[in-house]
DNA sequence: TTTTTTTATGCTGTTTTTTGCAATATTTAA
DNA sequence: TTAAATATTGCAAAAAACAGCATAAAAAAA
């Protein structure tokens, strides 16, 4: 048998049933298990499927993953994340909300950290799933449409059985006096339940966002623990913030 | 012999059977291999055929999979889907199981129609909120990285809340005899629960995966209340299903 | 015609690829 | 944690590919 003709047969068998041990097909094309392993590992090199422990999926099965879309300040936010990655310690348990700046943060952990984390966010639930070693726990709920979450009274129940050593939060409006808000009522119930269900709670917000509040608020400027923004800590901007009981960063 | 003569037989050979190999087709013709192997370097450089190591294999057959489309027996499965959007009523409230089959019953749902759909996976649910008259609620738990789909027993416990008109679920192997099998056994307790989340169970199945089976049974065949194939429902490939207690679609 | 040139084929020895095996390490499941 | 399954690595045998050479056949030129 040809080495093509046996490379065709595992994907067909792949793309079949989604995902196959390599043990099946060895005994299937009655060849050694190495050679599969070979084969599989090749045809993953060529992206023609995923190779995975004992076996292969489908890349249909294993590859989803939203179009990136535009990000809005996209530079800031990666300096946000860089930021935010410092903070955390290997095997401790998180909460990562939606939105772009949390997005961008999962999409730059290191694949080498080691994490549980929780999220009601589709998109960061599905970037997360790429990472190896971050165990991901989808609190289910009601999704909202536009901002891909799981959000009403479900999902705050589930919340408020779950503590975690911290979370990272990103709001629509910040203010130094008023505090966080948003423009949904939904969404700032939603974040109200997260940060109690978190030890510590971190903010990331792009500096555009300062001095800007809306019609519903999630809480006092105080609850929150640390304010990561792209700015260097000690930037004028910030100086409203020092003042209150929160650390900068 | 001309040459010519036995390039045209080698290239009939690897149309017919969409492959060869060197040591057939040397002894077949009586020639040493080396020639044939000239002959198949001169075919390969015309592109008339692909020379692999130890044969040649036809074009058709290389090129099958680097320009596919990414879903494995794409029209079958949206003949299945288009099946299946007849059965759904508006209002009614529905469960949909992941994988590539039931991705594209969502991909095809017809935005005026109005749902409540709940699901376990990541891309469906992904899907879901792109019908603008649907109500999603994803279900929540731990998430499995290859499947994309909440497992264990957080999962089972949210499912065993429920109760639904219709599922609508995949299967990795069917048999008319050994019923519903898995590869995983965690999905078999997600589909398990699932099962018994709903009302009726609708099968979504392409025909291929007929007579195939695996470790860890789901569930026997009448589990099932219908199953749905590309096939018409008098196929002959479908006699062993008439017999047993469910409707074929 | 004969001679020369070109092309095709087969042979030999060497190199590369493929494959299976065994020893060891790693991952997963219980 | 331990035990089982799976991966990795190095190695050796077999198959195939390759390069060079000699010969035979065919074509072209004398």
């Amino acid at each position: 048998m040809l080495k093509e003709e046996r490379q065709r047969i595992i994907l067909n068998e792949v793309e079949l049933h989604n995902r196959v041990q390599l043990t099946d097909i060895a005994e299937k094309l009655d060849v050694s298990i190495d050679t599969i392993r070979r084969d599989v590992k090749e045809l993953d090199v060529e992206n023609r499927l995923r190779k995975v422990h004992g076996g292969a999926v489908s890349l249909g099965f294993a590859n989803y993953s939203p179009t990136r879309n535009n990000v809005y300040a996209l530079d800031e936010k990666i300096k946000i994340a860089e930021k935010t990655i410092k903070l955390l310690k290997d095997n401790s348990v998180v909460l990562i909300d939606g939105g772009t700046t949390c997005l961008e943060l999962v999409r730059l952990l290191p694949a080498t950290i080691n994490l549980t984390c929780f999220t009601l966010s589709l998109p960061v639930a599905s970037e997360l799933l790429n990472k190896p070693n971050v165990e991901t726990i989808f609190i289910g709920g009601k999704l909202a449409k536009d901002a891909q979450i799981a959000i009403g009274s479900n999902t705050i129940h589930h919340l408020s059985n779950i503590k975690v050593d911290y979370s990272f939060i990103g709001t629509g409006y910040v203010d130094a006096d008023y505090g966080l808000t948003e423009f949904d009522w939904d969404i700032v119930q939603t974040k109200k339940a997260v940060i109690a269900a978190s030890k510590k709670t971190v903010l990331l917000c792009i500096s555009e966002k300062l001095n800007s509040q809306h019609r519903y608020k999630t809480c006092e400027i105080n609850t929150i623990d640390t304010m990561i923004t792209e700015l260097d800590p000690g930037h004028n901007q910030l100086i409203a913030f020092k003042s209150q009981n929160i650390s900068l960063l």
